[in-house]
DNA sequence: TAACATTATTGCCTTTATGACAATAATTAT
DNA sequence: ATAATTATTGTCATAAAGGCAATAATGTTA
C-alpha cells in the first residue's frame, strides 16, 4: 500500500466530506479513494470515516488522526519545497499575514522595495488581527503582537509596541488636559476591540493595577478609524507609538504625559514579532523576506 | 512512486551509511533502495547522497532533508500509534442518548461505577425521547423503546418495557377501584404524549382491540411528572413497570389487576433496546459500555 | 409516499510500479 | 595491480493502483 497516497486521499475526503469531490481533485475515480481509504483503515485497524451514500463524516479516531495528518502532510510538502528550492533564487509565492495596523503603516510601504529586490517573488499579503495558525497550509510569515504558539515557530522581536495616550489639541482645549491618570476617568475614550472587551487604560501605582478608562465613545478593531476620530477631537486614545508618530509630528495629535506610565495590558513589554517556522528559513524566499523585514524594521524603529 | 517508502529507504541509508545494510534491514535487495532513492532525488530535483562504492555520504541538502525526515517519519509512526492505542483500550468521548425515564432511573445511577472502571472515557449523556438516528446524529449508543431494523445498527434487548396501570390508594378509595377494563373509561387518566397523540389504554378482547382510555386529566412527555400526579391521586396512569416499582414498593402507587392485560400499543412485547452502530473495526469504548450496560441492566431487571 | 438522483462500493480488467535476481562497473584496501 | 566489496543497471515476475461499469444505499423532491 502506498501509505502516503492513502493518507492524502483520506485527508482530502475528510476535508471535503465526500469521496466524489476528493476524487475529482486528484483526478482519479472515487473507487480508488474508497479502496485506498479502506486499505488505510485496515492498516490502522480502525474505522476513520462513517460513510453513508450522502454524507461522509469522521469518527472520533478519524478526527484525531486527521488533525495529525494535516500537520504531517504539510511538513512533507514543506521539506520537499526546502530541498527543491535549495540554493535557488528567492522565487515563488510568499504569503505574509500581518496585523492590520502594522501592515498598513509599516509593512506595505516596505514591500515595494522588496518586490524590486526579488522580482520573482509573488507576494500574497493578508491583513488581519485574527491569530493565524502558521503551520497549517496558510502562511509563510506572520506578524503579530503575541509570542510564538509552539516550538517549531521562531519569533523575532521586530520592534516595541508601546502604547501611548494621545488626543487632538482641539479636544484638550475643549475638555481640558488631564493633569494625572485619575482624571482620565472623566474623559472620553476611543478603544480597540479585543476578544476580552475594549482594551482598558491601565496604570500601575505602587504595585497595584488600576483601571483608569474613561467613558467609551467608540470601540473598533480598526486603528486607523479610531485615530481619525481622535484627530477629529472625539476623545483620547491609547495607540501604538509607531501608528501615530506621523500624527504627532504633524501636530494633529498630542501625546499625553503623566507621572505614571499608561498601559493597555498588564504586560508592560509589548512588542511586534515576526513569526515563521524555523525550518522554513532554509527556503530562499522566506529567508529573503525575514532578513529584509528584520533589517528594515529594526533599523528604523 | 511510493514517496513514503522512498523516504524511509533514504532515511535508513543515510542512517547506516550503506545501501546494503539498509537493504538488509528492509529485507529487500539493495537495487530496490538504489532505485527508490534515485526516484526521490529526481522528484526533489536534488542530489541527496554522494555515493562511492565504499562510502555513502549525505550532501548538504541531504543532511537538511534527512533531519526533517526523521521528524516526519517519527510523527507518522506516532499518529499510527495513537490510533492503535485508541483501538486497544477504552478511551475518548462516548456519547450516549437515552429515553428520559430510563436515563434518569436506571442509566444515570450506573454511570458512576462505569466512570470508575474506565476513567479515560469521557461520558456525554443526553436524555431525550426523540428518535435519534444513530449515525446521522453524533451518538455512539442509543437506548430506545423500539428500533428500526437496519443492517448497520445492532440492537440488544436490555429489558422488558411492560406498561401497567397504576393509581394511588387515595385515588382508588375516592373514585373506587375499577373492577374490569371497561370501567376504566369512567376514570381519570394521565397520559404520555406521543407523536400520534396521548398514548391510549388498549385491551385485546377475543382478538379485537378496544380503546378503554379514561377522561384526560393530564398529558406529558415527562413520566416523572405524570407519576407524581398519580401519587397525588389525580388519576390512573399506564407506566413502565421499571419506572414505578419504587412507588409500588413504598405503597404510594398500586398496580391495578384485571382479567385482561392492558397495553399502550398493539405491540404486546415492548422492550428497551440498546442500539449501536456496527463498525468494521470494533471500538473499545463502545464495547466496554455495551458489555457493561447489558450485564448490569439484564442482571438486575 | 414514491420515484429519482446522487454517491459509495464492488467486480473485472488494464496499466503502472516495485521486488527479485543476475550481471556490471566502480572504488578502496591489500 | 589485484581482490573484494558495493552501488547500479537490465530483465522479468509480481503486486498494487487506476479505469470503467454495475450495484446498493440513502437523501431529496415532487
Amino acid at each position: 500500500m502506498d501509505q502516503l497516497r492513502a493518507m492524502r486521499y483520506f485527508s482530502k475526503v475528510a476535508e471535503t466530506g465526500s469521496f466524489t469531490k476528493a476524487a475529482s481533485i486528484f483526478a482519479v475515480p472515487p473507487s480508488s479513494l474508497s479502496r485506498r481509504v479502506a486499505d488505510l483503515e485496515k492498516h490502522l485497524g480502525a474505522t476513520l470515516l462513517i460513510r453513508s451514500t450522502r454524507v461522509v463524516k469522521l469518527t472520533e479516531v478519524g478526527q484525531i488522526y486527521y488533525s495529525q495528518l494535516e500537520d504531517i502532510l504539510n511538513q512533507i510538502e514543506q521539506s520537499s519545497e526546502t530541498v527543491r528550492s535549495y540554493q535557488a533564487k528567492p522565487m515563488g509565492q510568499l504569503r505574509i499575514s500581518s496585523m492590520v495596523g502594522f501592515g498598513e503603516r509599516i509593512l506595505m510601504p516596505l514591500l515595494g522595495e522588496f518586490s524590486g529586490l526579488y522580482p520573482e517573488i509573488i507576494l500574497d499579503v493578508s491583513l488581519s488581527d485574527e491569530l493565524s495558525t502558521l503551520g497549517r497550509d496558510d502562511v509563510d510569515i506572520a506578524i503579530r503582537g503575541g509570542y510564538a504558539p509552539n516550538e517549531r515557530v521562531l519569533a523575532i522581536r521586530l520592534m516595541d509596541n508601546e502604547f501611548i495616550p494621545v488626543a487632538a489639541p482641539k479636544y484638550l482645549a475643549e475638555m481640558g488636559t488631564p493633569k494625572n491618570v485619575m482624571e482620565l476617568r472623566h474623559h472620553k475614550g476611543l478603544y480597540f476591540r479585543t476578544p476580552s472587551g475594549p482594551s482598558p487604560w491601565l496604570c500601575n501605582i505602587d504595585g497595584q493595577w488600576h483601571d483608569v478608562s474613561g467613558t467609551i465613545v467608540a470601540v473598533s478593531n480598526n486603528g486607523r478609524w479610531l485615530a481619525e476620530k481622535a484627530v477629529a477631537g472625539q476623545g483620547i486614545m491609547m495607540a501604538a507609538r509607531w501608528a501615530v508618530t506621523s500624527y504627532i509630528e504633524s501636530g494633529e495629535l498630542e501625546e499625553l504625559l503623566f507621572d505614571r506610565v499608561l498601559h493597555i495590558t498588564q504586560n508592560t513589554d509589548l512588542a511586534v514579532y515576526l513569526l515563521y517556522q524555523k525550518q522554513r528559513y532554509l527556503v530562499p524566499k522566506v529567508k529573503a523576506a525575514v532578513d529584509f523585514l528584520v533589517a528594515r524594521v529594526q533599523g528604523k524603529h
